[in-house]
DNA sequence: GTCTATAATAGGATAGAC
DNA sequence: GTCTATCCTATTATAGAC
């Protein structure tokens, strides 16, 4: 019995990069060996369901992925100020400084995005509300709070979209900057 | 040599709505058959170049219907208020209340995008064009009216990334409201 | 768990009649 | 300009050896 090549995080890791750069229907499983290093069979012995199943394991490792890479800061040391300071810098990094498309996006333009909902829904859920505790404990209203942490998000994926059309990363970048600027209540 | 089944327009059209649903990398010559009514060798007539021929005469055709069907208004006969609300009202019967997705975005994610590019940037520049135009003229610095159009389609399109993605439209019809409300200067 | 080989199908595209 | 029939490739997926 051959080792794993790969631990399955990382394999999901890869998974999550080729589906957010191709997005679902546009990556194939011969563009997804050869971004895994996996063989077919491998991938199968894996993912039996083949690429929905895939997506799916992508998906349910997306939640806990967008804690990690991004709102992890928002939960640390420091005063609010300091905190989303790191959050935007995470997200800086990221998406590359909006190079990167966001893979939520991609997942819910697929023809399977019925499939997605859930995951989606979830994912969308948590970045919000994290964002959102932040701004309460900075002092707004549970109400208010949401609705600024969801605009907050509607203008980060806005913006992704845009630098994308456009092939320009300013728009993202101003973004950011207002964020950093004017998210907190004064 | 029979009658053409539909005008090119309306063909165009109905390519356009293909791709919006179900993206360029999700849209297959039988769908696209079936959606236009026409059979595979009819459309290879009109665009021998196939798919990607169809997506570049959408793309030729996006930034005037997009000026047709949500810019005519901002430059309708009314006071910059009255124009601004009309253009709401389009967009919101454009993208049936955050049920529809934008093509622009979609065109954006496909494989391909990079063929895209140029009508892509022309249609988002029309579009923030046409905002700028009625903000400067409402009183704003060309700077400041540029910015603030962008941000304005920023948060459209964020708010159909989120609507689509967690299967509400509340945060759409919220980022229209906002716009009616507070996209012109006080 | 990975490989090579291959099945089965769906994809985009074309031929030629009318 | 449209049709039916077909081609060819790429696609997803499986079989079976190691």
């Amino acid at each position: 019995m051959p080792a794993a090549l790969l631990p399955r995080s990382e394999i999901i890791a890869r998974l999550s990069e080729t589906f957010r750069r191709q997005g679902y229907d546009g990556a194939s499983m011969a563009e997804i060996a050869k971004a895994t290093g996996l063989g077919k069979s491998s991938l199968y012995h894996y993912f039996p369901g083949g690429k929905s199943e895939m997506a799916a394991a992508v998906l349910a490792d997306l939640a806990e992925s967008l804690d990690t890479a991004i709102l992890a800061p928002l939960r640390g040391p420091g005063t609010p100020a300091r905190r989303l300071g790191r959050m935007i810098d995470a997200l800086d990094a990221f998406y590359d400084g909006g190079r990167k498309a966001c893979l939520l996006e991609r997942m819910a333009a697929s023809v399977e995005r019925a499939t997605f909902a859930r995951p989606l829904q979830t994912a969308f859920g948590r970045w919000i509300d994290a964002v959102a505790a932040l701004l309460r404990e900075a002092g707004m209203s549970p109400a208010a709070a949401r609705a600024r942490a969801e605009e907050s998000v509607i203008r980060i994926e806005g913006a992704l979209v845009l630098s994308g059309g456009t092939g320009s990363t300013e728009l993202f970048e101003r973004v950011l900057a207002s964020l950093r600027r004017d998210l907190l209540p004064r």
